[in-house]
DNA sequence: ATAATAAGTTAGATTAATCTAACAAATATA
DNA sequence: TATATTTGTTAGATTAATCTAACTTATTAT
């Protein structure tokens, strides 16, 4: 079993491979919040252990296996933040930093536990893919709001990235998953996007905002 | 906050403190498994925290501060042993592996949600009580079932150990927290309970595991 | 294409937690 | 009481994860 330091090494690089195909060290050590030496150590020992293919002066990249055991790790991560949510009464914005650690509690039992009591989930409460057990992710293909045009309706099916700030801006919004936004306007010089919430009330998104917002037409 | 490693060191001298006032060394090495140079080490470190009164070649005893946090950690340790049965389902033999990892989670919001939504239980589901958020333990007030006459009627609340074997076997014979056991006789030469249960079964306990049993009379 | 900059690597040190071997102190026993 | 046994301590080594300083290789830009 890798250690927790290791198991958050191949997380970074999971999530890293993503938006970038080769990961490079000084990514990889931005991510994690340690030196380029300390990155480059522990990728030659990632390599020993099979999880990823190193070679001096090369970009990383997992192996199969290590490609499975991130995906792994996301799918405790995610199924707890769904059962923090879901049956704890946490937050959206609360989740993140329990499930953080008890995504490294080794125990199939208790995950495969909160799996069930969930009814098999298939997406977090920021509306991201749970792996299923084999390390496979569903692929969802939500449009980026900030890609759509105005006069559309559409529905608040995930996030791009789960900040603490962005999920606590939705909620004074009282935004949430599954809300309908209707595009009224697009404002030219600032790219700004004024919405009709469901509630007849109109607010105004800052492109930046647009462009954590992952929805489908509807 | 201390290291996982250290909160076991707490945990484990904070139990031994209990049967024993004095802990030394050697227990302290035997209830951790490591060698006595390193329970040594450990003890030096865990005094200049304040945790601990040390003294070369003398018995170590936990300070107030020790004493206090040892608790905290049973409190979550015993916190979520109730979660994992109450809310999760699990068999009181399958809770405390589980709850040994999960005490080591950094986050009061956690451990609160858990305790309100389990009602702030003051027993766990082995009848072993959990410290307050102040550290403070009720003292509860059991008999053990091996000092008990025959004749007596009695209700068992709780155990001396919660050995997963000592579980499986009162699972099979369907005794637990809260059953009435009914002393039939005592058989002189090995000092074995005959023991009438609720269901009008008979069955015998040796004086082993009467010695486990806590009980009070009815 | 060469110099400047960025990226990656080596070397050597540190801290936490562990070990074994060897020795010292305390306790128990004959 | 003197010796044997148990208990505790020192010293020195190891592994995982980290650092800084110095150096090398790649990439970028003039």
């Amino acid at each position: 079993m890798p250690t927790q330091t290791k198991e958050n090494y191949l997380k970074a690089i999971y999530f890293l491979s993503q938006e970038n195909i080769d990961v490079s060290i000084t990514e990889l050590s931005k991510k994690m919040n340690v030196s380029k030496p300390t990155a480059n150590n522990m990728a030659k020992k990632m390599q020993e252990k099979g999880w990823l293919f190193y070679e001096k002066y090369k970009p990383v990249k997992l192996t199969i296996k290590g490609k499975r055991l991130g995906a792994l790790i996301v799918r405790k991560h995610r199924l707890t933040e769904m059962f923090l949510s879901q049956v704890m009464s946490f937050g959206w914005e609360e989740v993140h930093d329990i499930a953080e650690e008890i995504e490294h509690i080794n125990s199939n039992l208790f995950f495969d536990r909160m799996d069930e009591i969930l009814g098999f989930p298939t997406l977090d409460p920021h509306g991201s893919p749970i792996p299923d057990k084999n390390g496979k992710v569903l692929k969802v293909n939500y449009l980026n709001l900030s890609t759509i045009k105005p006069g559309q309706k559409v529905r608040l099916c995930g996030l791009e990235n789960s900040s603490k700030d962005l999920l606590l801006f939705l909620n004074k919004k009282k935004i949430k998953l599954g809300s309908v936004l209707s595009i009224l306007h697009i404002e030219k010089f600032d790219n700004s996007f004024e919405i009709l919430l469901e509630n007849n009330s109109t607010i105004l998104l800052t492109f930046d905002v647009c462009l954590s917002l992952l929805v489908e037409e509807i």
